[in-house]
DNA sequence: GCCAACGTTGGC
DNA sequence: GCCAACGTTGGC
């Protein structure tokens, strides 16, 4: 199977690519995403190996600042059933659970972030979910086109 | 901080 | 099932 491509907005004052960067293994699980859209992408969509455009988004510069890469599939998030939890969520049920998350990988951090404007003013970037009015989604699904594009204007300092 | 867009909740 | 109220996201 061929890897898929998504795009993962975090905001960089909660977690950064540095953070994970600098995690143990380099590795994280991609915990709290709370809307069902994105859940489901999670639980049955993301593969082992698929490539992830980390994105820094409510911050000054918006912008895709790195690569990340799958590492373990869609399983149960945890935290929803710890009460102290910031995630927390009472309606989650460990017998029926109602939010998933993947670990992901670092693999690399741009020598420059490609920011959104950047993105905005590509024309062949037009279609990607990133720029659709009101697009909120947090987990969403990029053309390898587009990722490779990204990358490659990342490259071009 | 503002505000548009979106998702969720809950009364009816 | 409708829809108003509310909370969140995220660019600016």
């Amino acid at each position: 199977m061929n890897p898929s491509f998504w795009l993962f907005k975090s905001e960089p004052e909660t977690y950064s690519i540095d953070d994970l960067r600098n995690a143990p293994d380099q590795t994280t699980c991609w915990e709290g995403v709370r809307n069902y859209q994105a859940r489901n992408l999670l639980r049955d969509k993301i593969q082992l190996g698929d490539r992830v455009l980390f994105y820094h988004s409510a911050c000054a510069q918006p912008a895709v600042v790195g690569t990340a890469i799958v590492v373990r599939e869609g399983y149960p998030d945890h935290h929803a059933w710890d009460t102290r939890h910031h995630y927390f969520d009472p309606k989650s049920d460990p017998g029926n659970p109602r939010w998933f998350m993947v670990d992901v990988q670092f693999e690399s951090k741009f020598s420059r972030p490609v920011t959104l404007a950047e993105i905005r003013a590509t024309k062949a970037l037009a279609k990607m979910e990133l720029l659709r009015k009101g697009s909120r989604l947090s987990i969403q699904p990029v053309r390898k086109t587009e990722f490779d594009r990204i990358v490659q204007i990342a490259e071009r300092m």
